[in-house]
DNA sequence: CAATTGATTGTTCCC
DNA sequence: GGGAACAATCAATTG
């Protein structure tokens, strides 16, 4: 029955990447499914989900972040074979974002003030719109699926050495 | 002077 | 399955 598919919006991209596919080679792997999820799951929240609100809790407010990235000398044990992470779609809506911003508010500086009012504009776009940012990372993520299979086959080829090697023994 | 944090969301990894 | 950490960037801040 019938086709769902096609929202009539032609997207602008709805046809690619995103769900399109990577060959459908072994996929068994865990990872992919992961990968997918995230699309429908982004997909759920574009057709309307709403919401959610976001509740501005003055009192939590304060989020823990402390563990975001403190040093970035000691990186976490495990990146030592990793690959770096590529930067998310919200990464590069920041960096298109962020010219125009600017220009439109030359007052603001700082990527924390952005960074808040990219936050509120990402809500806001379609799932057409930000689409078209992941698309551009899920190419990224190609890439880095590629690097990380070598980083998981080179684990399997027998190399224990997880904890690195020199350098920090600290903490 | 130098290094760090801070802020945003998304994705990833390991157990 | 879930938690934790990190990805870029720039200004402001702190010691």
């Amino acid at each position: 029955m019938a086709k769902k598919a096609s929202k009539s919006k032609n997207g602008p991209s709805s046809s690619t990447s995103v769900a399109s596919a990577k060959n459908p080679s072994t996929a068994s792997n865990h990872q992919m499914v992961l990968r997918m999820k995230s699309s429908e799951k982004m997909k759920k929240i574009a057709q309307g989900s709403a919401v959610s609100e976001r509740e501005t809790r003055p009192k939590s407010k304060s989020r823990l972040k402390s563990k975001q990235k403190k040093k970035k000398k000691k990186k976490t044990k495990v990146d030592a074979k990793m690959p770096k992470k590529p930067p998310t779609a919200f990464f590069y809506f920041l960096e298109d974002f962020r010219k125009e911003f600017q220009e439109q508010n030359p007052d603001i500086k700082s990527m924390r003030d952005i960074g808040k009012a990219c936050g509120e504009k990402w809500k806001t776009m379609t799932y057409e719109e930000k689409v078209k940012y992941y698309d551009i990372a899920t190419e990224k993520r190609a890439e880095f699926d590629t690097a990380m299979a070598e980083y998981n086959k080179r684990k399997e080829s027998g190399e224990d050495e997880e904890t690195e090697d020199d350098s920090e023994y600290d903490e």
